[in-house]
RNA sequence: GGGACUAUAGCUCAGCCGGUUAGAGCGCACGCCUGAUAAGCGUGAGGUCGGUGGUUCGAGUCCACCUAGUCCCA
């Protein structure tokens, strides 16, 4: 007889291998099908509601491994609340405007921005991000996510921009919005502003001149008499828009003398001043320290008007004097340090590069040909002290080419002091994950300067202001906005590029000023920050689209980048407008890198891309690695990490394959066995399984995912795997199918399979997905895991007593079978079957376990355990060094191997009918085959 | 250059309020099994806790500085 035919051995449909790249589609044609999101939906209506408002991605590449990371972080978050208690609509984003796009739409369609009309241009920029958000759509989706894929938000949505315009114009009636000057990059050639990204650095040969500036009022601290400033320059045509001149407070300055004139330059630039302006070194002066020179006063050397001395960080000692021309014009830096001291911001300079009548003296030169004239003039004036070449390195035109220059231009801002304080404090009341985001965004929110929204491009939202015709007063007030917000709903903003100021605005409108009716529009665009930064009330405040969300949100979960973009321009928008912070949780992620923790980047080729990933080893792999590492630091991604991550994958897949396997004839309606009747170990097990529930929720719940895989990992492996599992095969193989003893095997195994494949679900989206439909019993009817519930904890099951008890017995099985392992080197056994086990231990120890000797055997794996006193053992046993009162000697089990159960046993052969098998096993085959 | 963060076995992580010989899992090596089998089990080897100083009877843990990396800013 083959008595392999009357085991109960494992049986399942569930595959091994996962072959996840195949196998995820079918899935998420199944989600499709079943509308997995509204059936989440409707199952939690009713519930409290968890927020997660997503921030939106841009709309301009595929996504990269950062993406998946916070979709995936994303989708844990709002899977785990949906099963957890409570409502957790999930509305993704886009993020639809801005230069990037305008670039690559350019590129793409090969435009000439000055050609084509701007509702012309702003299609092909819209058909652009439109393309891509198809794109990124279906990636995040193959990831696994779940979401309102069918109706996300678009920062481009008519509605959405009508709100943001809403937004604005509040901030405007607050009197947060002013006009006011700021450099930009101008290209002359090209008539236009540019972006910091349209400028590229390349060689041009400048002059660079060194120019005294006369002392007039030296405060008390320098002389007046025939004492000067020299600054260094490069850009001579800039001077006529000087009005200071900036030292860094801490260098060392030092007043040179040079016959009967006194120059002032840094100490250390002392010696090549000297040498490059050919002056004898006449020994010094005086002294200075940067501090002590602030608002000392100079001549201009021709625009009659002050310099002043002031102080600013960025000033260095590479080259020049240590004393900077400062012209709050033309320069970033110059601006930011002219603010402080409220230096007026003189440009001169037209959109063609023209001096204006400002310019006084160049009026009408191009302003590269007035650098010889500027010289000129310096030179009459005596205040050129040397002139010459340089080679450096300028920035140009990415288009045309040609140098470019910064311009004072008249730009939109909003005044971050009129509500700077109320953020303050409402980011006090914001819970930060981790807790160092606080301070970061408080110090950025503290230190920031104004918020310049205005953007001289096409491709977003336009500033709805308007000017009178005549006086040329701005005119914003809520009858324009609410009438804008009506033709923005209906036509999107590129109603603003089509049609004249006057079909813009209501009706009878007039000037407040001077009563003129007629106006012009603002032709600047909103800084895209502004777009995102309202989503907060254009995606969850706008229940006629999205009746699901409220404001304000529970969780914003973005990159610790966002502290300074999204994250502050959201609180930013919702301070001003309602007073209070827009979410009650911020949660940031670090950046993926590589395993030296290095960003990854082409040229090092440690580039993971997700979409290979999920071809070769599917999804899930990629979203187990995600939950695998904290990601408050950043995240390193490689083959041999995610490798890593394949084999936990593995160990977890197998685990719930062997649970299903020996769950073939169980079904949990009727074979459920009585708590009483479940062994010791048993009982082990199922606490052992609610301190799992307890643990892995709890780290659910504090968003700690890299906890939650090691618990679910560890439990696999040790408490399952190596231990339960192993120790529980002869019951459920070799009793008979239906016996007490199996069924209460069974009933702990589906108990692991129900928690482990809901505490999978937020994280293996697919294979849990899979685990459920092959899992027995009705399973509530549910369709999908994910309409399933968090297990939670049951209080009874949980046996600290007996815990303890079995973390002793455990501990001296681990001795056992280190003994057994010696054995086997020995060649006494190959299988641990083969082996019987002498225990000798002392008196407590052998009355701890005395009562529970009849099961060792089992404990053990093995044939079996005499349990004797310590003393008796030979002297060939071994001793257990971290048990003294512990030792163990393993001989040979020796003949009478059962044929049906492997194990070894004396009875065996004592029923004629069946002369291989063990008493046991005869007994059973005897009465059910 | 400034601000923030990170650094514990090859990898992913524990390590409480400072207190024995720094832990786990994976990987690796070696072995067992062949009734979880492209599985399962066991044993073992891996660490100057990024570095240097300091505080302390005692530091992976506290302090300072440095190095490397990451994010933001200039």
């Amino acid at each position: 007889m083959d008595y392999s035919q009357t085991l109960n051995l494992p049986k399942t449909d569930f595959p091994m291998r996962a072959n996840l790249p195949e196998r995820e589609p079918e899935f998420l044609k199944f989600w499709e099908e079943i509308d997995i999101y509204r059936k989440v939906q409707e199952k939690n209506s009713g519930r409290p509601k968890f927020i997660l408002h997503d921030g939106p991605p841009y709309a301009n590449g595929h996504i990269h491994l950062g993406h998946v990371l916070n979709k995936v972080l994303k989708d844990i978050v709002v899977k785990f609340h949906s099963m957890a208690g409570y409502d957790a609509p999930y509305v993704p984003g886009w993020d639809t405007h801005g230069l990037p796009i305008e670039q690559q739409a350019i590129k793409a369609f090969g435009l000439n921005r000055h050609e084509i009309d701007p509702v012309g241009f702003r299609n092909k920029c819209k058909d652009f991000a439109l393309k891509f958000v198809d794109i990124q759509r279906e990636e995040f989706k193959r990831l696994g996510v779940r979401g309102m894929w069918e109706k996300p938000y678009l920062t481009l949505m008519p509605h959405f921009e009508a709100r943001q315009i809403g937004v604005f114009g509040d901030m405007a009636e607050k009197g947060y919005i002013y006009k006011g000057l700021k450099p930009v990059y101008w290209c002359a050639t090209c008539e236009t502003a540019l972006a910091e990204a349209e400028v590229e650095y390349g060689d041009k040969h400048s002059s660079s001149i060194y120019v005294r500036f006369p002392v007039k009022d030296g405060k008390g601290i320098l002389p007046e008499k025939d004492t000067y400033v020299v600054i260094w320059t490069t850009t001579p045509w800039t001077l006529p828009a000087n009005v200071a001149i900036c030292l860094h407070p801490d260098f060392e300055y030092v007043l040179l003398r040079s016959g009967q004139e006194k120059y002032l330059v840094a100490k250390e630039l002392k010696d090549n001043f000297l040498e490059t302006a050919g002056l004898p070194d006449g020994g010094t002066a005086g002294n200075y320290k940067g501090t002590e020179l602030e608002l000392v006063e100079c001549g201009h050397p021709f625009a009659g008007r002050t310099s002043l001395l002031i102080l600013g960080d960025h000033v260095t000692l590479d080259q020049g004097t240590g004393c900077v021309h400062t012209a709050p014009g033309h320069g970033m830096e110059d601006f930011v340090v002219g603010k402080k001291y409220n230096l007026p911001v003189i440009s001169p300079v037209d959109a063609k590069g023209r001096f204006t009548e400002e310019g006084g003296l160049f009026a009408g030169q191009f302003y590269l040909d007035a650098n010889k004239a500027v010289l000129e003039e310096l030179k009459n004036g005596g205040s050129l002290m040397h002139h010459s070449t340089v080679l450096h390195q300028y920035p140009h035109c990415w288009r045309c080419k040609k140098p470019v220059f910064f311009r004072a231009t008249e730009q939109w801002f909003a005044s971050i002091d009129g509500f700077r304080q109320p953020i303050l404090d409402e980011i006090r009341k914001v819970r930060w994950i981790p807790a160092w985001g606080e301070e970061r965004i408080y110090s950025m929110v503290a230190n920031r300067g104004d918020w310049c929204i205005s953007r001289q491009r096409s491709w977003g939202v336009p500033i709805p202001i308007f000017y009178c015709r005549d006086c040329g007063k701005e005119l914003i007030n809520q009858k324009t906005i609410k009438h804008l917000q009506g033709l923005f709903r209906q036509h999107g903003s590129d109603i603003w590029f089509a049609r004249p100021a006057q079909e813009l605005l209501p009706a009878g409108v007039a000037c407040q000023q001077c009563g003129c009716r007629e106006f012009t529009k603002e032709t600047d665009i909103m800084d895209v920050w502004f777009d995102s930064g309202t989503s907060h009330l254009g995606v969850l405040d706008e229940k006629s689209v999205w009746p699901d969300l409220s404001w304000p949100a529970d969780l914003y979960l973005e990159g610790s980048d966002q502290h300074r973009g999204w994250f502050n321009s959201s609180l930013s928008t919702s301070v001003a407008v309602t007073g209070q912070a827009p979410y009650r949780a911020v949660l940031t992620h670090g950046f993926v890198v590589d395993e030296q923790g290095r960003k990854q980047s082409k040229s090092l080729g440690n580039v993971v891309d997700p979409a290979k990933v999920i071809k070769q080893m599917g999804a899930d792999i990629l979203r187990l690695w995600v939950s695998s590492a904290d990601y408050r630091s950043d995240l390193a991604a490689s083959p041999s990490i995610l490798k890593q991550v394949s084999e936990a994958y593995r160990k977890i897949r197998n685990t719930c394959r062997f649970l299903l396997g020996n769950l073939y004839d169980f079904n949990p309606a009727k074979d459920r066995a009585r708590r009483e009747d479940l062994l010791e170990i048993d009982r082990w097990a199922q606490a052992r399984l609610q301190k799992l529930v307890r643990k892995a929720t709890a780290a659910y719940r504090d968003y700690e995912y890299h906890v939650v895989y090691h618990t679910i990992h560890d439990f696999c492996t040790i408490d399952m795997s190596a231990l339960y599992l192993d120790i529980i095969k002869d019951r459920l193989y070799t009793m008979p199918a239906a016996s007490s003893e199996r069924r209460a095997a069974q009933t702990v195994m589906y108990d692991v399979l129900s928690v482990l494949v809901r505490l999978l679900a937020p994280v293996l989206a697919f294979t849990s997905e899979e685990i459920w439909r092959h899992m027995p019993g009705d399973k509530g009817g549910l369709a999908s895991v994910q309409l399933a519930e968090m297990p939670e904890a049951v209080e009874e099951y949980l046996d600290p007593e007996l815990e303890q008890k079995w973390e002793r017995l455990l501990a001296v099985r681990g001795e056992v079978t280190k003994a057994l392992e010696a054995a086997r080197r020995d060649k006494l056994i190959g299988n641990s079957l083969e082996a019987v086990v002498d225990i000798y231990a002392g008196p407590e120890l052998y009355a701890f376990l005395q009562p529970i000797s009849a099961d060792l055997a089992t404990l053990f794996i093995v044939s079996g355990v005499d349990l004797k006193a310590l003393g008796s053992e030979p002297a060939s046993a071994r001793k257990i060094e971290s048990i003294p009162e512990l030792t163990v000697a393993v001989r040979p089990a020796g003949t009478g191997k059962c044929e049906r159960c492997w194990m070894y046993h004396e009875g065996v052969g004592a029923d004629a009918a069946h002369p291989t098998l063990c008493p046991r096993c005869a007994g059973v085959v005897r009465s059910n085959f």
